[in-house]
DNA sequence: CACACATGTTTATTAAAGTATACATATGTC
DNA sequence: GACATATGTATACTTTAATAAACATGTGTG
């Protein structure tokens, strides 16, 4: 969310240092303000999209060089404080490690199952490809009229665009790592 | 400017009648408000990136989705009534047919040069490419060391990160069609 | 027909984006 | 050293993006 504001950021900064030009100079070519561009270069802004393309045009350059992240960053997600949710009566847990991002196209789970447990999902949206790795345990994945069952260190690649299911066939906690891809 | 929240205008609403949902569970989705939904669908907003983060995020899509003009279109351009800049006392004119635009990358001009008429442009930023067609008359381009004369109908594509130089020779008002390319 | 519910529009209010101006700090130049 | 110019920062103000709630308009359903 202010990841955006981040990109911009970095990447106005890099472009003004690069043509070796000051903040008055693109307030000129751009129809910015001075203290608009400066607060943007800070991160402190949240720009309207008018205030990006006056940037853009203003510089000639394209919109995703302005949006693009910085090639090299590090980015750490744990699974311990993940937002989670709980279904089956809490004995099916989703836990959100990476949220989806815009910029990335896809968004990754990890799924905690009891014995027993299961969960049923909805149709996604056309083009969503889901891709499911066992951790630990075994389970058993239902699309339409095909069932797979798929055991520790294996990986189950399929198209969520109908409705799917998850099982715990087994006697033990089963842990998932489950990616969502879109469009 | 206003192109931006036409395109978004057009996507979002494309979006939402292909998923069939209400603006309320866009809103719920994404957590924008119905309203604000509204206004963008209807071109009359002018949304801040975090906002069309919420939008891209929430639906699960990408920026460029949400930014791409709609596949069929016509724009009308004219040079009658264009924006023009004079130089060299008025003897050499640029009319400004299609200007700079983010999504494109390039912008069109056409130039009139009464005879002798002079222009001298300073390098452009790097990986400029500037392409030069005679529409009537004669002109000798000139950047660094190289010089080239070019007639009705000849064109001449060449790096514009160096000054150059336009030049009308011939005897009679020279016309030119001029693409500037950037990045 | 009356009622409930869903969907988009309008309106009033709040929060913040954007501008213009003044300020502080450097960097030469005579 | 004093002056002029350039550059980024801070402040006061205006405009408007964004929200929430009320409103209008369908669209079935019993």
């Amino acid at each position: 969310m202010e990841q955006m504001s981040r990109n911009l950021a970095f990447q106005l900064k890099k472009i003004r240092q690069q043509r070796s030009v000051s903040l008055d100079d693109v307030a000129k070519a751009t129809g910015v303000s001075k203290a608009q561009l400066a607060q943007i270069e800070k991160g402190e802004a949240n720009p309207t999209v008018s205030t990006i393309w006056k940037i853009a045009a203003g510089l000639r350059i394209s919109f995703s060089s302005l949006l693009q992240p910085p090639i090299a960053h590090f980015m750490k997600f744990s699974s311990k404080n993940a937002p989670h949710v709980d279904e089956d009566e809490g004995r099916y847990r989703v836990y959100s490690i990476i949220p989806y991002d815009p910029e990335r196209g896809w968004e990754f789970y990890k799924v905690e199952m009891e014995p027993g447990a299961r969960s049923r999902s909805e149709a996604h949206t056309e083009g969503v490809e889901e891709t499911v790795t066992v951790i630990h345990g075994q389970a058993v994945i239902s699309a339409g009229v095909m069932h797979e069952t798929i055991t520790e260190g294996e990986t189950l690649v399929f198209s969520g665009h109908q409705a799917h299911e998850y099982q715990n066939i087994s006697e033990e906690l089963t842990v998932l790592h489950v990616i969502l891809q879109y469009k």
